[in-house]
DNA sequence: ATAAAAAATTTTGTATACATAATAAAGAAA
DNA sequence: TTTCTTTATTATGTATACAAAATTTTTTAT
């Protein structure tokens, strides 16, 4: 038998609220509602009360105890430390995917070959962006740490939601990206390892600039 | 003023259930009875709702949808998990304490200076792992980054609970502490760094024989 | 006695009620 | 007007109610 899990509304509740924050609909500093929002999703305040719990642990709401309930406002502060973290975990994921010799990561490394530097076209950079972006989230993926792939979840929602633009250009982190992979070819987990938490650095501190 | 927080009956009653992983009380693999807890701890069962949301977010419970909640059974496939996690949060964490010049990490290091290798006298062994739990707990507060304090606080926590005994004798791990203080002390940010998640790989790998 | 069916109980998800604390609004005094 | 007090409104924490699903127990038939 297969287990269907039909989403109950609570669950259905906080994706609901996820999409609306990822919509700007509830913005950083809005205050949360409880019975307008239950209002608003047209049930009753208790799936709400659930959610809200949910998203205050995840970190994405804030308990003003007293005070309310407040969307989360991230300060610079805030996104470097993120930066900082998902460095350090990606950093060992990288490691974790060498060391135990996963072939099938090459498949992924083969996507940037197509590219070279200088890249003008906007339309190849988004392409470029794209396969960034998956680079990134599937080394994550295949080093098969499942704590991994749930704490870096929650904190890629807030990056995706409120980070606007990419912070360095293709032209310099592609040349990154291209050492990141000789050197998982060359089967080096350290170096590898290195590189790609150099490589997240030194966006964390660009952050610092703004 | 100074803003009392006088703690809510929901976080009374989610402090008063980790204790109960803590102390035992609750055991991997039971079920989460809504009610019945409530009754023990003499409260409705709205707050121990809360509480249990909360803690299936942590990731010590496991709500197995239309099955019911159960006390969550790590695997040691899961502590590796975290072994590794803690690996690369930590060596990142390291490198930001070192990279921005944070010399009051200096007396922590000094707490080292008294040890030697072999060591065999069980109370000096016990005083040795006090230290080495806080010099790793520092590493991660002094480096500044507040979210990361937050994450770590949740695994320490399942560590605790779950992991009984050291892994590794004192005479293995000692030297490898002192030579990532002496890469601190050298201010060198990355020799650190891959000293300590070496340091933590190498209980990683123990914990695969058992 | 064993298997199948039916009934009873428990559990979980959801709704609603309500008191206390917090905020906003209105009115009174300066 | 401005400030202080009082009153009204709303929000949050907590309790309780209840239905649908799941589990256990009991009953019935073989």
């Amino acid at each position: 038998m297969i287990p269907v899990k039909k989403s109950s509304l609570k669950d259905l509740v906080y994706q609901q609220i996820k999409l609306m924050i990822s919509n700007k609909d509830l913005l950083p500093g809005d205050k949360v509602n409880r019975k307008q929002l239950a209002q608003l999703l047209g049930v009753s305040q208790t799936p709400v009360q659930d959610a809200i719990v949910r998203l205050i642990q995840e970190g994405l709401f804030e308990d003003k105890k007293s005070n309310g309930i407040y969307v989360r406002v991230f300060t610079n502060k805030d996104m470097q430390d993120i930066f900082a973290l998902r460095a350090g975990i990606e950093g060992i994921a990288l490691r974790l995917c060498i060391s135990k010799g996963c072939e099938e990561i090459e498949d992924l490394f083969k996507l940037f070959d197509s590219f070279t530097v200088p890249m003008t076209d906007s339309e190849e950079i988004a392409r470029y962006q794209k396969i960034d972006r998956m680079f990134h989230e599937q080394i994550i993926t295949r080093s098969g740490n499942e704590l991994m792939k749930n704490f870096v979840k929650d904190f890629s929602f807030i990056l995706r939601c409120y980070h606007k633009g990419l912070l360095r250009h293709p032209n310099e982190t592609l040349p990154e990206h291209l050492a990141i992979i000789q050197a998982a070819r060359e089967k080096n987990p350290e170096k590898a390892q290195n590189l790609l938490i150099a490589h997240h650095m030194a966006s964390y501190e660009r952050l610092s600039d703004l």
